[in-house]
DNA sequence: ATAATCTGTGCAAACGATTTACTTTTCTCG
DNA sequence: CGAGAAAAGTAAATCGTTTGCACAGATTAT
């Protein structure tokens, strides 16, 4: 049926050894032969079976991403196509295929995890989030599996990751509305539990403690990555005595959430209330005003640590932590004075 | 190193082939041997290796979807995740995995798939978009491969796919604005070689005609799917003598386009400007005021088409064209009394 | 009682490549 | 010219499964 090895070494008289030589361009062969061969190759349109070939070389030339289960996805939606093809740029370009795999629950990914690395069936794993005390990455040090992830592991220092500077993130964002002019910063925040939030407050609280600027703890309110979260927030903030005239807010969903209880409250942006956020995900710039975000690069996020899987397959050295640099991008949404069309 | 089915067998003082039919729970196993095999596999933490696995059964238990080259992803940039959610939900209810492959430009494409199929390393495929005398159309019939489309092609009437009805959507959405008592209805479109812009345009002129409003060509503009493309249709579709009263907009985004380019020449919406779009993305909601439009039900169209890959798989008859189901939902962009908040 | 069927298991041959260890052929050069 | 080295290629083992066939012992039918 489907044309293999020995039928191209027949064809072309000679050995089966001799044809998968002439595919790994060993030396040993003679030009002729391998041009001869090459020719039959084509001929029959040949190519090699992917799992004989893993079979012995015990290798896949794949790796997996594993995607967190539904209630830990929200965050991902928008995130999600631009980081795939960041990953999947770096594989394809090493000659990888990409294995996307996931779980309904914990236990469920786990096994999944378990099943493909004890199965032989990858090389590597690309972790997209880290929760605290992760049974996964827990299996995957102990098998001495090469993995990376995407984010801050609450638990080790030493798990291999690509990451944001989100605490710098943060206090440049900060630091921008206060060379605004801004006096009276606020924050709305995610969900506390996260190391990307944690940090991105710290941020916050560092340039305001700089500047010698005042802050109140009613100007901080936690919340989640919805959209909901923003509007609620701004009901519980922008009605007491004296409200900030500026946001930091920690996405951009949560932002376009800000933005619409801002307007229901009555207050124009950025005139009344400056806004910065993060992520600059694709809608950010079509708002009204377009929103000020730091661009975490979220492509060279998932290209980075691609490529630091590979590294580790191939046993190179690697540092443990990488930082991809994040850039804020100033739009109408934070500059004091603008002229509106 | 890695424990195999030999040495599960060894300890388990049987032969390989055994544990192989105690795993594959063979009816000829006493029930005996098979707790006491199950027992060690669980003892020594064995699990087959899908290689050998997959070599031998020549089945892979995976399918593969194809990601569109960058210039053609535009549209998938907010569906993609849950598209692949879909995807994901019916292969993992059904053991199998996904594979996710690309090329940056067509050639490459073809190669990969080539590769793929050839090389048995999938056993069926999936085809996020198509394109007009599709290469790998052609190669993947030939070949008899199992594969579903996402979307319609213009070439072939009998490609497995899964779509939505576009012409009846766009039909109902029309029908929603003369409900609402609308009479100058303009389309602000998307690129007309996609059988998806044609389907809706046609459902437009159906609804248009059978209601017997007249329509002008010059309330009709062509575009992308992109933000600018509907905020530069404003300016010439808004500007002229008679301007349209209502908008129906091929796509989310572009609808963003036209409410900020609206917003610029002074319209109000829904009073001045009422606006129907397609595919209800996450964001429709968000936007002031939020967006009525349609739903085209992106995680079934992932579910459904790997459903239907996956018929193909165990040789069941399919349906070559599957529609899923459209819904309208309306918000405020499109009703003509509101009450705002 | 004996033949026929059933049960439970093992042996060995695939599946389609790679790779080690040889064998044969061709050079090179004293 | 012939020995030894280098070059080119082959045969066979191997990777970890599955599965058709054989076979022994137990069970059932005649």
């Amino acid at each position: 049926m489907t044309v293999t090895i020995k039928d191209v070494a027949k064809k072309a008289g000679v050995s089966a050894s001799t044809v998968s030589r002439v595919i790994a361009e060993h030396p040993r062969i003679s030009a002729e032969t391998s041009r001869k061969v090459k020719a039959i190759m084509e001929e029959l349109g040949y190519h090699p079976n992917l799992m004989a070939k893993s079979l012995v070389s015990r290798t896949t030339r794949t790796i997996a991403v594993i995607l967190p289960k539904p209630a830990e996805e929200l965050l991902l939606n928008f995130f999600f196509y631009e980081l795939i093809r960041g990953v999947l740029a770096q594989l394809t370009r090493a000659g990888y295929d990409l294995l996307m795999a996931g779980g309904s629950n914990e236990q469920e990914e786990l096994e999944t995890v378990t099943r493909l690395v004890r199965g032989g069936r990858i090389d590597g794993l690309l972790l997209l989030y880290s929760r605290s005390s992760d049974p996964i990455i827990t299996f995957l040090r102990k098998e001495k599996f090469p993995f990376a992830l995407i984010g801050r592991s609450l638990d080790y220092e030493d798990v291999p990751s690509v990451d944001n500077d989100n605490v710098q993130a943060a206090y440049d964002a900060t630091k921008h509305l206060i060379a605004q002019g801004q006096k009276r910063i606020g924050f709305v925040s995610g969900p506390t539990k996260l190391a990307m939030t944690q940090d991105r407050m710290n941020g916050y609280y560092k340039a305001m403690a700089e500047a010698g600027l005042p802050f109140k703890q009613s100007w901080v309110v936690e919340g989640e990555f919805l959209l909901e979260s923003g509007y609620r927030a701004m009901a519980s903030i922008m009605t007491q005595p004296e409200p900030p005239t500026a946001l930091i807010v920690i996405d951009d969903v949560v932002a376009f959430g800000v933005l619409k209880g801002l307007a229901e409250l009555g207050y124009r942006i950025p005139q009344d209330v400056a806004i910065v956020s993060f992520n600059n995900i694709a809608l950010s710039e079509l708002t009204m005003p377009p929103i000020s975000s730091v661009d975490v690069g979220t492509y060279q996020l998932g290209y980075t640590a691609s490529q630091m899987v590979l590294r580790m397959i191939q046993q190179e050295e690697i540092t443990a932590r990488q930082i991809i640099p994040h850039r804020l991008v100033v739009r109408e949404s934070s500059l004091r004075t603008v002229s509106l069309a």
